[in-house]
RNA sequence: GUGGGUGUAGUCAAGCGGUUAAGACACAGGGUUGUGGCUCCUGCACUCGUGGGUUCGAAUCCCAUCACCCACCCCA
């Protein structure tokens, strides 16, 4: 128990991390391209944001929060989503005084108690964007246009790309009723999962996976038949964005967001390669969140993607992150006199920006050869008493074996070289 | 929350009721005096997730428990 991590959570080791570097660091890059600013909130909220924002009957909200109470009696709650602690920040800092539309991207760690499985965790890490203060479809095409850009950066461009819109909270109301009117008489046969999802979220219903579901949704009436003009004419505007821009795409009516906030435009970057759990990227549009936790009526877009499925999916498709070298120059000496050289060497090496290191377990020539092999040395110098007598240094190339006597005051220049 | 699977050294594992628990990799040391990667030798599980039970005898059978994995649900 003492040497175990909480169920559902991970340690990135040091052999892991470079590939989450790599990723931020494109991810960075990316937003940086698209100006894009980083926006960084705490890892907690006071729970009330969460349970407006993200919706009071959501799964999220009912079950899976990290809510507890701290000493000052406040009801606190580990961020389970990245877009309501943005739109909180933005509304409490008053940057709709900004120019607009404003846009933010964060890297962040989400907790969510739910049962581990590939793919899901209790902590796990998100990526995402917004774009404040537009309402124009641009907006939308944008935010898709960037994840997938930025996930054929990293090598990842067989996924699918599934856009549906929701509609405003009006059209799907009238939507949801259709639809139940249309499962009415066939109620008694949904499954159990779906005879609970009737009342809630009957669009649930339309991607069940149990055939009879299936069978029975046959016919079922389409929420892009119910949109309202206003909603109609976004979503066929986003298509066009789209088309234009070369970014393909399937329409999937059964794309149904689990957070309250979306409307319009909602969408999923999809995977098969990496289990059950292939939603790699997810996002859409929010037009009255921010209104919501108080804010002036600004619509907003964005999405998130999970790092940890990028990454099992870049592993599963073979996309190798190289990992960095790990050492330039390993430092072997023999007696007192050169260890103390060495030690100086070595100091004025990392200052010069290369990375160096020497053997302190006190182990022999040979063994500090070893062991410069082991940590990769692309050199090692050698420095012993005949060295410093002679004023000359052998520096080996330990890719070739290639060895060469240089002076000692040489050595940087030959290293940097 | 509901199902299913697995648990033997740092890792991958053999073992399937009977003397000292295979093997491989990794790791550590060595093969005579200042040079690695190859090769050779040596070392590395009083113990088989944990706790009970059955038995003359259990890593091997039974029960419980814990951990991990996978799926449902949901989502990143």
């Amino acid at each position: 128990m003492l040497t175990n991590a909480p169920k559902g959570t991970k340690d990135i080791l040091p052999n892991q991390v470079y590939k989450w570097q790599h990723v931020e660091n494109a991810f960075r890059e990316a937003c940086d391209r698209y100006v894009i600013k980083e926006m960084r909130t705490p890892v907690f909220e006071h729970t009330e944001l969460f349970a407006r924002g993200v919706g009071d009957t959501t799964d999220i909200v009912e079950k899976q929060m990290y809510t507890f109470e701290d000493y000052g009696k406040r009801s606190i709650t580990l961020k389970p989503e990245g877009t309501s602690p943005i739109v909180r920040s933005f509304v409490e800092h008053k940057l709709y005084a900004d120019v607009q539309p404003s846009k933010y991207f964060y890297i962040i760690p989400c907790f969510r108690y739910e049962k581990p499985q590939s793919g899901r965790l209790r902590e796990f890490h998100q990526m995402g964007i917004e774009i404040f203060g537009t309402d124009n479809m641009m907006a939308d095409a944008e935010v898709i246009g960037f994840a997938s850009d930025f996930l054929s950066s990293m090598g990842i461009d067989d996924l699918e790309l599934r856009i549906n819109s929701i509609g405003c909270p009006e059209c799907r109301e009238t939507y949801r009723n259709a639809l139940r009117e249309f499962l009415k008489d066939k109620y008694d046969d949904l499954c159990d999962t779906c005879k609970g999802r009737y009342e809630r979220n009957p669009m649930r219903i339309l991607d069940c996976k149990s055939p009879e579901c299936q069978v029975l949704v046959q016919g079922a009436p389409h929420m892009l038949d119910y949109l309202c003009e206003d909603c109609a004419a976004a979503f066929d505007d986003l298509k066009k964005n789209l088309d234009a821009m070369g970014i393909e795409y399937i329409v999937d009516p059964g794309i149904v967001r689990g957070l309250d906030y979306y409307t319009k435009t909602a969408f999923e970057f999809v995977s098969n390669k990496i289990g059950a759990q292939g939603t790699v990227c997810g996002g859409g549009r929010y037009d009255n969140l921010i209104e919501l936790i108080g804010g002036p009526p600004i619509p907003g877009v964005g999405f998130g993607m999970g790092i940890e499925r990028l990454l099992m999916l870049m592993e599963a498709t073979g996309k190798e992150i190289p990992a960095p070298d790990n050492l330039d120059v390993f430092i072997a000496v023999m007696g007192e006199r050169a260890k103390l050289f060495g030690l100086k060497l070595m100091r004025d090496m990392r200052k010069q920006g290369v990375k160096a290191e020497m053997d302190s377990l006190g182990r022999n020539i040979k063994g500090q050869f070893k062991y410069a092999d082991r940590l990769e040395a692309k050199y090692t110098v050698v420095i012993g008493d005949n060295e410093l007598d002679q004023n000359m240094v052998s520096i080996k190339n330990m890719g070739t074996s290639e060895q060469k006597q240089v002076p000692l005051q040489d050595i940087m220049k030959e290293i940097v070289e």
